[in-house]
DNA sequence: TGGTTTAACATACCCTGGTATGATACTATG
DNA sequence: CATAGTATCATACCAGGGTATGTTAAACCA
């Protein structure tokens, strides 16, 4: 699932892909994504681009790894909400905690993800992979309100959860036009106010 | 505002310019944006890089004007709606249209802005730019039916309308992400019934 | 009319992400 | 032990967006 072009199959290769990997987040955390080159990687680490597209496919894949990792917070959420009582309930502090995530993680690494999966080469781009932990957890939470008469029930919880999601995506992609300008989790919290009005039932 | 490098000042200029651009998009519509180089356009126009970019500030922003010309059609949109009785329905009517407008854009020309609009070097997006008429429509729609109390208070109209454009953006770039493989239109539908109510009034 | 400016281009080049291919060294197998 | 296979990397290269620097020719003055 997680589609990373090869993992290593020797423990050299195993130190040589970390390091590349290690080294890249830490320059991109200095001077900034597209400040920093391919080769400015390799050559701190002390290798070729040949050991660089041996472990990854693209110099973009890295940012994509560092935020797939984000998602096994999500689940970690998902277990801190199972003790509320409200579907509701669960919905508002999930999201916010997941949007919290993004504004920690900060703009700059966002805005390079948000860009690189909507990149005319991009194929199956992750954010939009519904197997993700982030659509399931939704998925679940607005289903479990549906049946307990929470939520209503004129439209099906894949989509509804779809669009949920969407809706705090768009203010992530302003977020991210906007450098980082406002305050993310603020607005989101606004938004929510809005949003969970129209999720009770009919 | 438009923010065009610069404009021609001579007659042939402005017909070099001209050329440039249609044989840019057409090139596009055909092949796709990122199959055509900087050079193609050239070669066809019968002139070299050096023409080009006296006239664009980079390949990007041959899509970016297309995109500024929609936003014409904007004002057309909003004096159609004058005349419906409620500012709810003037959203929905207004919000459709542009999003059908979008649709018909289609989603390769609709990918290549959202993609360019948030690269690293971009520096104030036009997406963002508050002083379009998309805002500034979106905004007097809200305001007047704060106003006539038909849309709750607890929300100033600029932020209101930020969010609501911020909630369709999504479903956009969701249906960038996927490549057009589902109606837009449809589905901002159905999250237009959502958002609808959480618009009244407490 | 001669000199000066400047818009409109042409030419040559750089930068950088990505690829194609080859060399090396280690491992498994007969 | 010889051979084949394979993972790891190095080298050389390409493509394509973008830039720096001319060169030409028309317009504009004095």
């Amino acid at each position: 699932m997680a589609k990373r072009k090869e993992a290593p199959k020797t423990e050299r290769g195993q130190q040589t892909r970390q390091a590349i990997f290690d080294t890249a987040i830490d320059l991109f955390a200095k001077r900034g994504y597209d400040k920093v080159t391919v080769d400015d990687i390799c050559a701190k680490v002390g290798v070729t681009k040949g050991a660089f597209y041996n472990y990854f496919r693209s110099k973009d894949q890295i940012i994509l790894e560092e935020f797939m990792r984000m998602d096994e917070h999500y689940v970690r959420f998902a277990e801190e909400i199972s003790s509320l009582p409200t579907s509701l309930e669960k919905f508002k502090v999930f999201t916010r905690a997941a949007i919290t995530l993004m504004s920690e993680t900060g703009v700059r690494l966002m805005k390079v993800l948000y860009h690189s999966q909507i990149a005319p080469h991009m194929s199956r781009p992750y954010l939009a992979n519904e197997r993700r932990y982030l659509y399931r957890i939704t998925n679940e939470i607005i289903r479990e309100g549906q049946e307990r008469g929470e939520i209503r029930e004129d439209v099906p919880s894949e989509e509804m959860a779809s669009m949920l999601i969407d809706c705090f995506r768009g203010q992530i992609y302003h977020w991210c036009l906007a450098n980082g300008s406002f305050d993310l989790v603020e607005t989101c919290d606004r938004l929510m106010d809005l949003l969970l009005d129209s999720l009770k039932p009919r």
